[in-house]
DNA sequence: GCGATAGAAATTGTCAACAATTTTAAATTG
DNA sequence: CAATTTAAAATTGTTGACAATTTCTATCGC
């Protein structure tokens, strides 16, 4: 059964998160807009719950938005820039991490080993949009599980930052890097998770 | 005449400039429900460029949303995690003033005395929102002339950043330190520059 | 054929009404 | 009087309609 079927009602939430999903796995080209109808009858819904989720994505960065023109796709970031975020985003990572791995419980773990596996079994499926999706949401557990003030900060860049190469992406070696992550995680092994997520982020 | 005076209509922009910069400047308490209704009618529009704007500053971080329940202000930041982002902040804008300073032309440097000059005469009139609002134009003058793409991120960065400790800031020593920033910046000092703002941003 | 212009179509911006949910207040019961 | 239940009020969620703007297309004049 495919993730995103069609079903009845989607939520605000529901729709934005499929949407990044498909941006970030690049079904739609850069400088793309995107039509506030045409997703509407997608979904099943009205324009308003779209509008929101136009603006979120937008407040994000993988959308840019235009008065009175709309949304389109936001343009791949510059190499420098990209740098720049990534060495941002590793900094966030590594006081998430340090912090997660000093107060997370048995429970976190077994949703840690959870997330885990859905990523695994993304990339041996090789569906591109899956494998963002389930990457986004594990590094997201340990940052949610810290601060949900860093959330969305750590979010925008993440979603920046995988815009850009996701298309290449080399799964198999993906997979080792974060089961080297969760497993030093796991023993709280702090170092180990550190360097681990570096050579993932960098 | 007061900056925020009543007018006929505002776009959503200007909505949520006003809003952000009263967030930040203390006018609503912490935790504090803000009402699409009454906003709607301060501002003279229907509930649904409020709505915009409120997703916008959820996203930003200074506003908090739960769902059938609205927005609320954002709770006060830990001081840990103000300081991992007060360090991605300036890692942020050293690469801006550092791009600033090869690229802006004269025009550039026209535009940054007319915000310096407009902030030092927020401080001097002892106003914190117009203080708050034009420290914010004049940082992202120099973010934003250098990448729209990391424009929105050090927005969320600094909003977050300066929510908690504006309320007692000195004026007089934030007139010296924006003061020798920017006469760095016109002299193409990079080291001046990046030295004045990281004493500026921690 | 080429550019300018005017009209048509498509798209976004705003609004007011209604539905669903949450919160508050009052009434009931033990 | 305290706890619970019920009703009312307030608030958010969603929709469809209409206005304003942009984009597309066909016509006109040269």
């Amino acid at each position: 059964m495919p993730k995103h079927s069609i079903k009845a009602d989607y939520t605000r939430e529901e729709i934005c998160d499929i949407l990044r999903s498909d941006l970030i796995a690049g079904k739609y080209s850069h400088d793309q807009p995107l039509r506030e109808i045409s997703q509407a009858k997608r979904f099943g819904v009205s324009r308003g719950p779209i509008r929101d989720a136009f603006l979120k994505l937008t407040q994000e960065g993988s959308l840019v938005y235009e008065t009175n023109r709309g949304v389109r796709v936001h343009s791949a970031i510059a190499d420098k820039e990209r740098k720049v975020l990534m060495n941002m985003r590793l900094e966030l990572e590594k006081y998430c991490i340090s912090k997660y791995i000093e107060e997370a419980n048995r429970k976190d773990h077994g949703e840690l080993e959870i997330l885990l596996e859905e990523f695994k079994s993304a990339c041996l499926r090789d569906s591109l949009p899956e494998v963002a999706e389930s990457d986004l949401a594990l590094h997201r557990h340990w940052v949610t599980r810290v601060s949900k003030n860093l959330e969305p900060i750590w979010l925008g860049l993440a979603v920046r930052i995988l815009m850009k190469y996701s298309r290449l992406e080399n799964f198999e070696e993906s997979i080792g890097e974060h089961v080297r992550i969760v497993e030093a995680i796991v023993v709280k092994n702090k170092d180990g998770a550190l360097k681990a997520l570096a050579s993932n982020v960098i």
